[in-house]
DNA sequence: CGGCTAATTGACAACGTTACCAATTCGGAT
DNA sequence: ATCCGAATTGGTAACGTTGTCAATTAGCCG
């Protein structure tokens, strides 16, 4: 390997600094210098090794010069799942700001386990990412020591309450809750079913059903029943639930969903059984999906900003070292649509 | 940081192989022999590692390993886009795969564009990933040309019909389209209409209307009109789009959809305007989504293995420098549902 | 032309790990 | 106790780039 040969008609071979150099006429530090866009370079020797590093198709070793910085322009994006299309609009939103920048997600899935996202986070902090953008704000300590022994910005997406290891971006689910259950309440609905899947997780689910619970009690409409399925959200599962639901409970008169995918199912069912929504059952669901904007009644649901929140928590990590941590709570809205 | 101290109080400092071996009492490559899982190892050498790698939190710097390797457990992901769940199902899939064998994978977006794919692409390979995953088979020649001189796999996803880089895992977009115009001119459907959008990228989906409306034509029942949107797909596009069409085409009697998401938004106008599903208009779409299969007529489709290509492409890209490259094609399904 | 200053180019050593092979240790047989 | 072979441990140099500072060059002024 030391000595090389300049050109090579054999295997492929990668490009260096020093094939560009030899090429170019000049030192591999130039090289270097030129493609990082380094200050003070003569246009004659800008050209010289552009011209060289093109006709070699020279592209850096990032490896290399991450090793010697001991940072790379990697970020680390830790999502517990893309089985639904929640986390692919927070993902977009993640990698189009990332991207502007010229930054790269490298990605693990936690499926909602700890132990699992433990394992993800050591083997993406491995890479030495400039960055960590967890989901949640409840973690092992594990985690928290790891970040916090690599001392680099963390962003924590989805939730603003609790104490975040760095920054979080995402919106109050209580909150939400609460505001869901004024709104329904208001609407004229008295006799309220909760239905939630994939036993709670994650916790800000839980959280939103608590919160949901409690304001109703607290107007004196206490919730008549929830259901919590095991499996996965799916309108299947969702348009079921429902079914059995009002089934045991036909006094409800509104059901609030842990997520659209759950409430659009509840809508089909009612479409289905000629269930006069909204004036003999309401529903409502969570996150405002555009499906359910298509429907033939627009389902109702709180309106959350997830692709704002992925571009909100690549910002959040790239912004200069010397500014504090912050919690940006990006809120939410009520879109009324037409099943309440 | 020749002479760093083997014990820090101040700012975290990242273990190396050093502290680790200064606190074992060994050598850094016994350490690192041990984190590697090297074989002909003492069960007390790898105590003594272990314990001291445990008490230092030591997580490997991949940075360095893959500088000397030449090589990573990164695989590259190019995805087109994000925004809808037809590639958070592939990623899911591929992540998968990915994560059971102890890579990662670093993503970028291509947005369906040329010229953004070729930079998303050169900036991945900087990262000397040990295998890359493009989507579809036809990409500028120079990212053909990066991909070759870094000598290592390359998986392109989605469609199965033409030269691929390496190995390729997908369907035929061609047969599922003709399979299509089989199935519902079995049904008795005549008079056709077609709804795509996006300008028809990917040009995958293009073929599928070509190959739909050259079997169309072959059966003596030629594509009434076809409705290609600028917009990307939403149900609420399919819904205006499907309105749209059979008020200039009130004969059509079934329209074939570029996806399942524009079909339901169709199938959701329909319902509202209380039309004859599916007698007097038959709907069907591509991808079988979820939610298609909870609407009250679940949604007629042809069922694309999105997951499976993922986690195939992920396979393939795992398998032996020996073994050939390979054409895998995972076929596809007719869900009848109520539609048509 | 010479001297001085600013601009430009290049040298050095570092980053943390690993493949290969050498050196050392251990265990068994005599 | 000694010797030999196998098992185990350790040394070397390499990977490709970059921050810092030294060396060199270029430009300007007297």
């Amino acid at each position: 390997m030391t000595n090389r040969p300049t050109t090579t008609t054999e295997k492929p071979q990668r490009a260096t600094l020093r094939d560009v150099a030899t090429l170019a006429g000049v030192s591999e530090i130039s090289v270097s210098r030129v493609m990082r866009n380094a200050p003070n370079i003569s246009d004659g020797l800008r050209e010289r090794v552009m011209d060289a590093a093109n006709t070699l198709s020279y592209t850096p070793n990032r490896l290399a010069g991450a090793l010697k910085n001991q940072s790379s322009n990697l970020v680390a994006v830790v999502l517990p799942s893309m089985s639904n299309d929640v986390f692919s609009t927070v993902l977009d939103g993640i990698d189009a700001v990332l991207d502007e920048h010229g930054l790269n997600a490298v990605l693990g899935l936690s499926e909602y386990d700890r132990d699992r996202e433990l394992r993800v986070v050591r083997d993406l902090l491995s890479w030495s990412p400039m960055g960590i953008i967890l989901t949640g704000l409840h973690h092992d300590e594990t985690v928290a020591g790891m970040i916090a022994q690599l001392d680099i910005p963390v962003v924590q997406i989805m939730e603003t309450e609790g104490r975040p290891l760095g920054s979080a971006v995402g919106m109050s689910h209580t909150k939400a809750a609460e505001t869901a259950a004024d709104f329904l309440f208001a609407k004229g609905y008295r006799r309220f079913g909760y239905i939630g899947a994939w036993s709670e997780r994650p916790n800000r689910s839980r959280a939103r059903r608590l919160a949901f619970e409690a304001r109703l009690a607290s107007m004196g409409a206490p919730l008549v029943a929830a259901t919590i399925l095991e499996e996965r959200s799916s309108a299947l599962a969702g348009s079921a639930a429902t079914a059995d639901l009002r089934a045991r409970h036909p006094e409800i008169d509104c059901i609030f969903y842990a997520n659209d995918d759950l409430a659009l199912g509840g809508l089909f069912h009612a479409l289905a059984e000629g269930i006069d929504v909204p004036n003999a059952l309401g529903l409502m669901g969570f996150n405002g999906i555009g499906t359910g904007k298509a429907t033939p009644l627009p389902l109702s649901s709180i309106q959350t900003p997830r692709y704002e929140i992925g571009a909100m928590a690549a910002r959040l990590i790239l912004r200069d070292p010397g500014e504090a941590d912050r919690v940006v709570d990006l809120g939410f809205e009520i879109f009324e649509g037409g099943t309440t």
